[in-house]
DNA sequence: TGCCATTGAGTTACCGGTAACGCAACCAAA
DNA sequence: TTTGGTTGCGTTACCGGTAACTCAATGGCA
């Protein structure tokens, strides 16, 4: 099958003299403006209808600034269900507004962000979603620049570049933090798993250790492994913490994914949940709820995230008024593994 | 803070002149074409840097169709990891080779992949790629009449709209079907999930009632739940199912998010896997290979299957010859569960 | 009846790049 | 020296829409 990459389409041009109009009537109707009558409306279309025209976005993008629907939204990779979910509602609430999302992913590297951004303003982005805490200088004075509307989601920031949509994350570490230490636990370790920069579970961290530390009872152990958080991760670290400080009463993971991977590791040693060492999670998996045990975690409303996001940027690219910083709700879910 | 969405950019036009050159020299400049001196590109990309210029893609795009390098992907969900890992898989191919990719949605439903496929296809991308087997015919003229480069992933398809990338789920589940009933497996019964029309898992239990009827041992029981397939559907098809035909001896299930439901629900109910009831899933998720006993799955190929797409989708793009016909590749793992 | 506001169009100019072509300067081979 | 090819760069003409403006016809109201 020969492909012609050639121009093929039907333009406005063509629609409008099929109908008997000026290509400007005929861009009147298609955009649904006003300064048309009914009956030409009609004919319009029905030559659209006939001649099968689809609009030219790229001409009209670039004939009008004002009107590039096309959004950028980068987060740390596609592959994992949580930042699915933020970027699946993204996408709904972008769509049902008009708006073509076009997607990144940077697995922890700046650079790499930095190259998305560069890329995807020279597509004139109507906004973007960037995710995170860590940008390089590049990437910000170049957003800065172009003036562009910026939304930050999955850590809060309270002095945003434009927009923070985030949870608090250094919240939830230390609610439970505070959580476990009230049900007795009192050498507790921590596992987490990062493969490349900084690390989205770090704030949790932080809060979680500030809690400690306030109860006089410090982190006694933290392993973070040079790994893409998962199930297995989970499972290894649990063994590593364990085999190095064997006299710990609790884990915190750094999402239910290790969590459960640190479960199945103690299942599969004999270790007894809660009795031996508490277990707790963050990010509320859907598997969490089917194990026998229900995990205690918190649970974090990714899609309430991605909406809220979406719908601030597009606020923003409208010029109503939004609220600079917005949290997103997480709950810690006392289950019965702590 | 007062966002001006007005016209802001340095244009390549204030490049040249600041470096002394045409428009056209410093175009060349930038794209890297030939026809210009070391010393003129020193110059211009000296004042590219001073004056903080950002391309325009979508004037470079307009003038010449060529040049487009937007695709578009459309997958039924984004927060699956099996998706998400195609997607991801997909986007760094693409991105590797200097392509956009605008994603979308249509979770099972045809109506909304074809509004999709419209806005995408106004946007003038060098490519697209959908998946599954069901498209609305005016899904499948609009792609035909902008004789763009298409990709169907997902379930193969042997006369493709133009090239399939897939895995071959029928042959999957025949597999599946020979295997359970050479472990002995006498009353099958199949678990699956679908939210909206056709279901991604139809290929499969086609090909598993085959196997089965072949060896005159058809299917038992079936359930299919009005549900997303995940943990949750597969504990409660289970209960369905067992409740329903009690002496069953094994389960298919359309996935391994359900087929681990179905684990902890025997679990719950203390049913010996596999002594009384076998167990086998699909699609080798991670979680799988943690909890105590290993599930009898098929491991896919997803990443490939994304690499794959993209790079077909490419080749086609540039005029390469490319295979019509790709099958993804997939394995049957036994593990512990039949 | 006369005047002005409204409606339904058409005209013109332009958005910021790139393709295609032209052309002078230079150099190597005949 | 002539010829022909290459190199380096400029000129021109668009690509397909939309903003801004203009203008004639219409109709309501004083």
């Amino acid at each position: 099958m020969s492909k012609s990459h050639k121009r093929s389409g039907v333009s406005l041009a063509e629609v409008a003299k099929a109908a008997g109009v000026s290509k400007m009537t005929a861009s009147r109707v298609l955009r649904n403006a006003s300064g048309f009558s009914a009956e030409t409306r009609d004919r319009v279309m029905r030559e659209v209808e006939r001649l099968g025209y689809v609009p030219n976005r790229i001409a009209a993008a670039f004939g009008s600034e004002q009107t590039s629907t096309i959004v950028g939204v980068c987060v740390p990779h596609l592959s994992s269900t949580l930042y699915g979910t933020v970027l699946d509602s993204i996408n709904h609430a972008f769509s049902r507004f008009g708006y073509q999302t076009i997607i990144g992913s940077h697995e922890n590297e700046p650079e790499a962000e930095e190259a998305w951004v560069r890329n995807i303003l020279s597509w004139r982005p109507a906004g973007v979603i960037i995710s995170g805490r860590t940008h390089t200088t590049a990437t910000i004075e170049l957003l800065k620049a172009q003036a562009v509307p910026i939304v930050e989601i999955w850590n809060l920031n309270t002095s945003p570049l434009d927009i923070s949509v985030g949870f608090n994350h250094y919240d939830c570490g230390r609610e439970m933090g505070q959580y476990m230490l009230s049900k007795g636990r009192r050498r507790i370790g921590y596992v987490g798993a990062e493969a490349n920069a900084p690390g989205m579970g770090a704030a949790r961290l932080e809060g979680f250790e500030e809690a400690l530390r306030a109860s006089d009872r410090p982190l006694a152990t933290k392993e973070v492994l040079i790994d893409r958080p998962g199930f297995y991760a989970g499972f290894y670290g649990t063994e590593t913490v364990l085999n190095r400080a064997g006299d710990i009463d609790a884990i915190y993971f750094q999402d239910d994914a290790m969590a459960i991977g640190g479960m199945f590791y103690c299942q599969s040693k004999g270790i007894d949940i809660p009795g031996d060492v508490g277990i707790a999670g963050w990010g509320s998996m859907e598997v969490a709820s089917v194990i026998p045990q229900r995990l205690t975690t918190t649970a974090v409303g990714t899609q309430s995230l991605g909406k809220s996001a979406a719908e601030a940027l597009i606020s923003r690219i409208r010029g109503e008024p939004v609220d600079d910083v917005i949290v997103a709700p997480t709950r810690l879910v006392p289950g019965n593994t702590v």
